[in-house]
DNA sequence: AAAGTAATGTCATAAGATTCACAAATGCCC
DNA sequence: GGGCATTTGTGAATCTTATGACATTACTTT
């Protein structure tokens, strides 16, 4: 694979690409143009052919990409050819709902542990997975291979959590509180912000008052 | 308020600018510099002054900017001065881990309305909101004024559901779903993808063992 | 088998976003 | 009240990303 820097928004392309060729795939579509994959996600044809020319040649000219292919190249490159074991804190409405999302489980992830510190959810069932008090994290983490760790806790004790999980090792952090955490180098972070993109239809709405 | 084009990265953070200086207010603090507000949410000085400065001159020289002041600004350039009705489509768990979304409440957006076509989810109460059925879209969208709508159902069911909200006159779409929707141009649409994020850590990750 | 059509891969160009660097303005200290 | 510290606002420069255009390759049809 190439060492040059790709962009972050090549990669959140290709995700979307990836998920979009899986649907086709279940359709039964065995051969996929730039075109119709730029049609299919919203961007445009040479946006397409660009992003996976990132990583290599994956098509045929006068003819396209094959689908089957396509979908396990997208997924090597994303690193998805193997399941990963997640960890996630906060067993509130949100982080209940991410442990039963089915999205996450398709894509190949698995939610091996759910950790609160709150007493009242200690103990709660969510899926086939039992709450369990934080002290337990690093150990799940341990025995699971866990390398990311998904905060789901109000934004006051985010940092608190990210800190728990540096120190049990894990080197990813998916945050959905909205606040910037302060991590170690070594450690990844990407902020999830559920109201952002409302904030961006609200400005657009607002404008068209002008 | 300018007419030129301002990039959707820039509203971005003016979003994530106005919920730090909401927190730096909460604490007391009346004045903060561009270096303090980068600081707080990981962006560079210049930065943080060349968003705001589409919009207007809200510093002083050698002092920097008034909370308060900023808020207010930030707020309104966001289209957040009036508060919002949203409806939301898609009873299931993460769609009613939206509905108790306390951010959502405090950045002014109310949710009026849930509905499913799911005769087991349709009665069930979120909060203080009864499940309704989706033919009751439209008369709730037009007793609350509502403008915005949230989809938070399966891939498979989103297009059907954006087809009824754009029937129903809404004129926004937060999208839930991990599907690419077709609407006509006046209805603006924004994605919030919850496994694209993970995904870029997948990516990151197994570019180390490279 | 030649001509026509389709679609990739990529280089060149254009557009867009971020950073730099500094003049201008303010407050503070002696 | 003059000089020093700060910090904004901004035009220019740089860096990054997206688009355009086309040569190349493959398939199809006659």
């Amino acid at each position: 694979m190439k060492a040059l820097k790709i962009p972050e928004a090549t990669i959140t392309r290709l995700s979307i690409y990836s998920r979009f060729l899986k649907r086709l795939d279940k359709k039964g579509i065995t051969t996929v143009s730039s075109g119709d994959i730029a049609e299919g996600v919203g961007v445009s044809p040479a946006q397409v052919r660009k992003d996976l020319a990132y990583f290599g040649e994956f098509g045929t000219r006068g003819v396209g990409y094959n689908v089957k292919d396509l979908i396990r190249y997208t997924v090597k490159i994303l690193g998805l050819s193997e399941p990963w074991n997640l960890v996630m804190v906060g067993a509130g409405n949100l982080g209940s709902a991410l442990v039963t999302y089915r999205e996450f489980k398709d894509r190949g992830f698995t939610i091996v542990g759910v950790f609160d510190n709150d007493l009242t959810k200690i103990g709660k069932r969510i899926a086939d997975l039992e709450v369990l008090p934080l002290e337990d994290l690093p150990r799940v983490v341990k025995e699971n291979n866990v390398r990311i760790g998904i905060i789901a806790v109000p934004a006051k004790a985010a940092q608190e959590i990210a800190d728990i999980m540096v120190k049990a090792g894990l080197e990813a952090i998916l945050n959905f509180a909205p606040i910037s955490l302060n991590v170690p180098d070594h450690v990844e972070v990407r902020n999830v912000d559920l109201s952002v993109k409302l904030e961006i239809l609200t400005f657009n709405l607002a404008l068209r008052e002008k």
